[in-house]
DNA sequence: AAGATAATTATGTATTACAAAACACAAAAA
DNA sequence: TTTTTGTGTTTTGTAATACATAATTATCTT
């Protein structure tokens, strides 16, 4: 008997505590019944006797969707139904040091994989005022002798002004979201060492790409200005 | 006195709960004492009367936290640290009919630029058994007046195979996260109307690329082949 | 010495009590 | 009449206690 067979005879026994149930259970209800932000939710004291449970066990999982964003609740009012902050979320579990490497790689690898992608948010949504402030991003530029913290925080602005241009408020909160980790990323050794830094397409030719280039041309000129990072993964 | 200099002047009182304060106190305990994956947590009555307040609060705390995947606890063990899974956690709050519009337009981007980004990762980690995977897949495209839902299935089964090519086991999560919201913003009627499906780049004509071509060529299939709905965007 | 049994310890659940905020509505004051 | 003030009520937030349950350790029996 292989493992898929096992899977198929044996049902995987349930062992969840009462609260991850009542929490299914809660979410179930408001996917079911259709509730939009604004909608109230019952009392407590209703679901724990509906479910059959401590009010206890309720306030738990009522607190677990709270973290989410998915519910809010007042005194006297009760709980109604709220609209989740997605990275919000995200951000309280990531901790570069807890995490484990294979997702420290990925995500460093997610970031590449977004700024090469987001070339055509970027042509489209372009503004005049958007390039004067690149120009005026890129005009201290930095020497690559110089202050390495420096550098970093001139890279952070020039790239989180990219991410701003494409007018993805969630695609900017994502990219603020992993600012700490690349910090950690390269210290961490953990993509072998460091390349001796060539300096390809610079922030300057990216700006002169936006303003008289092609979506085409911007991909190939932001994929060229990664290139260090890109030989760090593929060595 | 206008608002800038009453925000100054005033700082906002501390309207957070217990055991909001709490869940920080303790994400601050495992990150200050350095932690890692395995790293027992101080007992439940040792917080409580550490932080001075009762069992209940630091409980409901260690839920959340336990909710995120950054502690596990046994009975009579206690809890220790664990490595939590990002994508997972954003399962959870990612419910489409609760979600406001801007975030879901702005993930429907996301996996656009999602797709068009992985170009260089694909073309660096795509195998022979890969290749042959994606012609078997391909072999059997439908025909656009085909069956509906059997074309979406068929749509996954490609794209999912090229998330999966890029070894990027996030993205992979993240995609499949995002695919039943999909379904639900090209109902919602939330990018203006279906456009004429014209074909463009098919996928035979990706996978042609992949096995011939450059990353950059690739890129540029991709973006072609998405085509639709960068004018649903767009317009 | 091996295995069964009991004691111990920490988490999981239930119950009760009360504090605190939000609301409703009546009573008092202008 | 209108506004303020008080008073009661409801519902969440916090605390305290008790006991159930699982895992570990110690103890006992043969």
């Amino acid at each position: 008997m292989n493992l898929p067979d096992v899977k198929a005879a044996l049902h995987a026994i349930d062992n969840s505590s009462l609260v991850e149930k009542v929490e299914e259970q809660l979410v179930d209800y408001l996917v079911k019944n259709n509730l939009k932000a604004g909608d109230p939710i019952p009392k407590e004291l209703e679901l724990a006797s509906s479910l059959g449970v401590s009010r206890t066990v309720v306030r738990e999982a009522m607190s677990r969707l709270r973290m989410l964003g998915l519910i809010e609740t007042k005194k006297k009012k009760g709980g109604v139904l709220a609209t989740p902050d997605l990275i919000g979320t995200l951000e309280k579990s990531l901790i570069p040091r807890i995490m484990d490497e294979a997702t420290l790689r990925d995500l460093f690898e997610f970031r590449l994989v977004l700024e090469i992608g987001m070339a055509d948010l970027i042509m489209a949504r372009v503004t005049e005022d958007d390039i004067q402030e690149l120009k005026k991003i890129v005009e201290i530029e930095p020497d690559l002798s110089e202050d390495l913290h420096f550098n970093i925080e001139h890279e952070t602005r020039f790239h989180g002004k990219l991410y701003e241009i494409t007018g993805n408020s969630t695609l900017k909160k994502f990219q603020k979201l992993l600012l700490p980790l690349f910090d950690y990323v390269h210290r961490s050794g953990l993509l072998g060492k460091q390349v001796p830094k060539t300096k390809y397409v610079s922030h300057k030719g990216i700006v002169q790409t936006i303003e008289h280039g092609s979506p085409e041309m911007l991909r190939n000129a932001m994929r060229n200005h990664l290139e260090n990072h890109f030989i760090r993964l593929f060595s």
